[in-house]
DNA sequence: AGCACGCCGACT
DNA sequence: GTCGGCGTGCTC
């Protein structure tokens, strides 16, 4: 089309950009002309102020490339207005990376890159309106009520005068513009926050220093010489201003008496905020690897330094010993010469929220100082600035965080380690709906660099991608130390239910307690919340209602229209009424009843009334650090019983530990997700694995209603192999991940109507998609159907799920599906994709 | 998403 | 007649 009409723009050179702010819709390349005197600056990579649309508002835009040429018409073509100045620009791995979100997670430019670095970096634009000539009196009502507003108050913004004078008023500012009425000012808001500190150092030579030193005894300049004489004494002749001032008494002036004289030079650094500054760094233990630890990190220091980049999965057993196996790595990592531009091989390490804990800092500040830093979801704004410049600049070569420290801007990295690679908090809850294993995949690729996957339960994912040999599979078997696995007790809560106690102890557990209690040993109780209330269970056989076509169990629903509620499958849309009496058993008293770590407390209390429990979970651990506290109290045997979620669970060694007990095994067992067993087993197994770690002998009293699943038995015996053997059939009958991908979309809009209105043209437009354009791609699409919460914040929601295999053409059919829903048809409707979501 | 433009009904 | 509502379409 216009193509032809308009190629060249006559030596002009263009910028082809991504507006920060654009929404979904609007999110495309536009091409602007480079104003001569930037034209060296506007790089790919730096941020630009562009005006934009009618109003020429001003926007903050990411320069994607340079060109000749355009096919948008060349009259119609605008200027950049100016750079970010004192702004991060990105480098071309992190265009690349932008590139890749955009891509694999169906979101805007200006999401990715709010991604891929810190909010402080970032600034925003912000226009105001002031008043300039007079306008005349028999000019229109609103331009005088502008004028006047304009006057009373000083500069304002556009939204401000669309707040209080309204609509008709703001649609006055640019005639008012044109005629001189009013003037626009642009201003920068936001991000900066870099605090400085001023370092002063004594550049003249030794000889020439000294004899100024003298002239400042004879002249009497007692501030002068005490200043210099203190930097001459000082570590590399330099201080910054406040150690100078407080140890000379100098004042500011005398310092600048040294600078003129060319005897001291001034330089400005970057201050950085240390939020660990209070953390003991501990000392580093001695770390002697064993025979088996040090053969797993020579096959892996191979793999790191060969010239290509290769992935590997360390699979241990708990308590193998994995993190000295990985902390090896950093040092072989980090340890090796710099390239050509002087960049050091630098390491990643993403570790899961949960275990990042003081100790687990204070494990690598203990090791690594001031070469480490800790990224983690509690870090201020500038805190989480500070630490990234300090990457970028080289200054540090080890990050470990969580799931966002995979986008730490080293230049060179050579390693990314992931602890615990199944978690699911490396998948990204938030828009773009990331996980942290496939940008860190793509950004070893990158550098060449080692991408090594660490469990003791791998996801099946992973673990296929070993046995199909696209990762080194590195094993670790025995357990460090003389440590045993525990003696598992698996004990039958319908045995409870029928002698009539529904509480959360059962008799075996209890007997267990009150055992360790008498010998003055500790206990550790978790209590599994996830899942809680959805499901339709018969306690007295443990049957769970399941979905025939998934194996996912169903969810409970209220009906909108009318009382009763339905059973329905969250993966293919089954659907079932709640029947009257258990199918299995006839049993009619089918329940949804669970119970939370409160009831547990209390029960614990009045069933062990001698006993000290202290209770750990969401609850009791919302400020920073607090949950720390907990622990470390259970440590110092303040308390006998510790009772909590999920963070009971991790990375936490209690030596006088001998015995653990799961209250409720099968809770997680029976979530609407096709990977409940997959992380019933990864929690049984961790949990197992806390007992009896010291010479001690554990036990593990795991409480379920279905001793006899296979799932529970593996787990008490550890065998993943079997377990992975199990899960991968079933998955791949039932065709789930890892043997295909899922796509799920959702659609959501206050307006229900429209909602359905709109699902229905798209699984149209889909199905058509896939007679035509899309012939090729092979998908199986279910939907629309009600998500759990069909309603939040007023606002419904539709999903489409979608088995497909993700590649370039699934990606752009799925592409095409959100520009649909872009267009302004749908303007009541939002969509969302998510890939291989975490929850149902 | 903003924001402009343009087309209708309710007032001075 | 004009002011102000909202529906429609574009943004390099």
């Amino acid at each position: 089309m216009s193509d032809k009409e308009h190629p060249f723009v006559d030596g002009r050179t263009l910028a082809k950009v991504n507006l920060l702010d654009a929404p979904y819709s609007a999110d495309i390349t536009y091409d602007y002309f480079i104003p001569e005197p930037l034209v060296g600056e506007c790089v790919p990579g730096v941020f630009v102020t562009v005006p934009f649309g009618g109003g020429n508002r001003r926007q903050i835009a990411l320069v994607r490339d340079i060109a000749s040429q355009t096919s948008y018409p060349v009259n119609k073509i605008k200027s950049v207005i100016d750079i970010v100045r004192d702004s991060v620009s990105l480098t071309p791995e992190q265009l690349e990376l932008v590139r890749l979100l955009k891509e694999t997670c169906f979101c805007s430019a200006g999401e990715a890159v709010r991604t891929i670095i810190p909010s402080a970096a970032l600034q925003n634009v912000c226009e105001y309106y002031s008043a300039a000539d007079m306008p005349p009196e028999d000019s229109d009502h609103a331009t005088l009520a502008v004028y006047s507003f304009l006057r009373q108050t000083g500069p304002v913004t556009r939204d401000r005068i669309l707040t209080e004078l309204g609509d008709a008023a703001a649609r006055r500012l640019p005639q008012m513009l044109k005629a001189g009425y009013a003037e626009k000012n642009a201003g920068m808001t936001g991000g900066h926050n870099i605090r400085y500190q001023t370092v002063y150092t004594v550049t003249a030579d030794d000889s020439a220093a000294k004899a100024y030193l003298e002239r400042c005894r004879k002249k009497g300049a007692v501030k002068q010489y005490s200043a210099l004489n203190a930097l001459m004494e000082a570590d590399g002749g330099s201080m910054t201003s406040a150690e100078l001032r407080e140890k000379s008494g100098a004042s500011l002036m005398s310092i600048k008496a040294l600078i003129e004289a060319g005897i001291v030079s001034e330089s400005k650094t970057d201050l950085y905020r240390d939020p660990y500054i209070d953390v003991d760094p501990g000392t580093p233990e001695e770390s002697v690897l064993s025979a088996e630890q040090e053969s797993a990190a020579d096959t892996l220091i191979g793999l790191l330094n060969q010239p290509e980049a290769k992935a590997a999965l360390l699979h241990g057993v708990t308590g193998s010993g994995k993190t000295h196996v990985i902390k090896h790595l950093i040092d072989e990592c980090v340890s090796r010469p710099a390239d050509e531009e002087g960049n050091r091989s630098s390491a990643i390490v993403l570790v899961p929220e949960i275990s990042l804990t003081p100790q687990t800092v204070s494990f690598f500040r203990g090791y690594y100082g001031d070469r480490v830093v800790v990224l983690h979801s509690g870090l201020s704004a500038g805190e989480r600035y500070d630490a990234w410049r300090r990457m970028a600049s080289g200054d540090v070569d080890i990050c470990v965080g969580t799931r966002s420290a995979v986008f730490a801007p080293f230049r060179r990295v050579g390693m990314i380690a992931i602890d615990e690679e199944q978690e699911h908090t490396y998948k990204s809850d938030m828009n773009p709906r990331y996980h942290a294993r496939d940008i860190a995949r793509f950004r070893c690729a990158h550098h060449n660099a080692l991408l090594l996957l660490s469990s003791a339960t791998p996801s099946l994912e992973s673990y296929r991608k070993a046995e199909t040999g696209a990762y080194t599979l590195v094993e670790l078997n025995s357990r460090y130390g003389a440590a045993h696995l525990p003696e598992v007790i698996i004990a039958d809560t319908r045995e409870d239910v029928q002698s009539g106690n529904t509480g959360p102890v059962g008799k075996r557990l209890l007997s267990e307690l009150e055992k360790n209690l008498e010998n003055g040993e500790q206990s550790i109780l978790f209590l599994n919340r996830r899942g809680y209330n959805r499901f339709l269970r018969c306690p007295q056989c443990g049957e769970v209602l399941m979905c025939p076509h998934c194996s996912v169990a169903l969810t409970y629903h209220t009906q909108r229209s009318s009382e009763s509620g339905y059973l329905t499958c969250h993966w293919c849309g089954f659907r079932r009424d709640v029947p009257e009496k258990c199918p299995s058993c006839g049993g009619d008293h089918l329940t949804y009843s669970g119970y939370g770590t409160q009831k547990a407390e209390e029960d614990l209390k009045r069933l062990l009334p001698g006993a000290r429990v202290l209770r750990m979970d969401a609850d009791s651990t919302s400020a920073k650090f607090s949950g720390d506290e907990i622990l470390a109290a259970f440590r110092a045997h303040e308390a006998d019983i510790l009772l909590g979620t999920q963070m009971v669970t991790k990375g936490h060694d209690f030596p006088d530990v001998t015995l653990v007990g799961v209250l409720n095994a099968d809770m997680s067992l029976y979530l609407d997700d096709y990977r409940a067993n997959e992380a019933t087993f990864d929690l049984l197994t961790q949990v197992i694995g806390r007992a009896g770690r010291a010479d001690r002998p554990g036990r593990a009293v795991i409480q379920t209603f279905s001793p006899d699943h296979p799932v529970i038995q593996m787990a008490a015996r550890q065998d993943y192999k079997s377990f992975y053997q199990n899960e991968s059939a079933l998955r791949r009958s039932l065709l789930f991940p890892p043997f295909c991908d899922i796509a799920q979309i959702t659609l959501s809009s206050q307006n229900e109507p429209q909602l359905f209105k709109a699902a229905e043209n798209i699984d149209r437009y889909i199905k058509l998609s896939l007679s035509g354009e899309y012939r090729d791609v092979k998908l199986i699409i279910t939907g629309p159907l009600e998500p759990y919460q069909y309603k939040i914040n007023d606002r419904y929601r539709l999903r489409f799920i979608i088995k497909c295999r993700v590649g370039k053409r699934t990606q752009a059919l799925l592409s095409d599906v959100m520009d649909v829903i872009a267009d302004q048809a749908y303007r009541m409707i939002q969509a969302q994709i998510d890939i291989n979501p975490s929850r149902g």
